[in-house]
DNA sequence: AATCAAATTGACTAATCAGTCAACTGTATT
DNA sequence: AATACAGTTGACTGATTAGTCAATTTGATT
């Protein structure tokens, strides 16, 4: 692992642990094995640091999110798949997740660095639209419906990343997701 | 207001605005119109002012909670009561609410004070699990609902808080519960 | 071996901030 | 008027930290 990646996967798991202004440059550098200078050779400074770090998560996130999707048919199903990548995923990328987490509305974010994640949830949303128009889901305003899901889904990807041996019990799996399905379907 | 409730509120919205490690006491007493020494009159040092404002907080929004909770009958009716005393208080105290929201997991908030907090919901915690145990709603772990039903409740909380006019809509209001009934429901 | 550029280093600086404390103020009591 | 005292003040201190930069190392090329 090069210096630029040790510094990012310290950086991720110090902000976590102690946020974002209380994890000195220098504690950073100090994880990763670097001096303290390297930190600001690959980063303007910290706040690129953090910027650069929240959308690379985002782009490992939304990869994930579409894998295998190309398969499914059904709008139900579409949306399953997805909800089991997201939760898949936190549970892969812990640290990533509670990152988000704690930093998807913090002022240290740039507003430009915000768009361009959300913008990588544009298929998703029209996803949703579709469900919406066909009347597969409730008719609600489409920033409702969003908002309802996230909330839903991270809801659930807490609880699983408490009870990691749950992810693995395919029947509560199902479960959890008819609570998601169950609130939305028309 | 006398000096300790100005300092109070004036630490609340500056911690909501900039976080707390990004609001120096000195910005807090200038706000509060106060010398900087006495902050710590009445407060030891800023941890202490935030886990008071914390308590201060979780206090005024369980009051208003179980607000004309006697009247209601059914276990539906009663959660709705809930449900609209929640967003109620949420938008009357919208700061407090997104101070919830940000500081509820920080490690500024002590242990004792989380306990303490997490204590006032306990009322509201046992009318679930009746509900679970008379199959009114769907048989799943407490801590499992009680996740699901805050993220639910939050995640509609922020969509009112930014469309505010919806919150008079009484229509809008009851399609809203709903999406959080037909989840959980058996 | 000699040369050069890029990467790396860490001591250092300028700035910031939590909390202290000696001095001051206003009010009550005698 | 004298005394006492709780509340208030804000200049100050010791500690911390983001970011700099001149010196050093590395590794590729001739």
């Amino acid at each position: 692992m090069d210096k630029r990646d040790r510094i990012l996967k310290a950086a991720l798991e110090l902000f976590n642990q102690y946020g974002f202004d209380n994890t000195p440059t220098a504690r950073i550098t100090k994880e990763a094995g670097v001096a303290t200078g390297t930190l600001f050779n690959y980063f303007k400074n910290k706040e690129e640091l953090i910027n650069v770090l929240y959308l690379t998560c985002k782009e490992s996130l939304t990869r994930r999110l579409s894998l295998g999707l190309e398969q499914e048919t059904t709008f139900k199903s579409k949306l399953k798949r997805i909800y089991i990548n997201y939760i898949g995923w936190s549970l892969d990328h812990t640290e990533e997740f509670l990152f988000f987490q704690q930093f998807c509305n913090a002022s240290c974010i740039g507003e430009t660095t915000r768009k361009e994640g959300l913008s990588k949830f544009n298929n998703i949303m029209e996803l949703i639209a579709e469900g919406i128009e066909q009347e597969i889901i409730k008719k609600v305003n489409l920033d409702y419906m969003s908002n309802l899901l996230m909330g839903i889904l991270n809801a659930n990807t807490y609880y699983f990343i408490d009870n990691p041996s749950l992810a693995a019990d395919a029947v509560f799996l199902e479960t959890s997701f008819n609570f998601l399905w169950d609130s939305i379907k028309n």
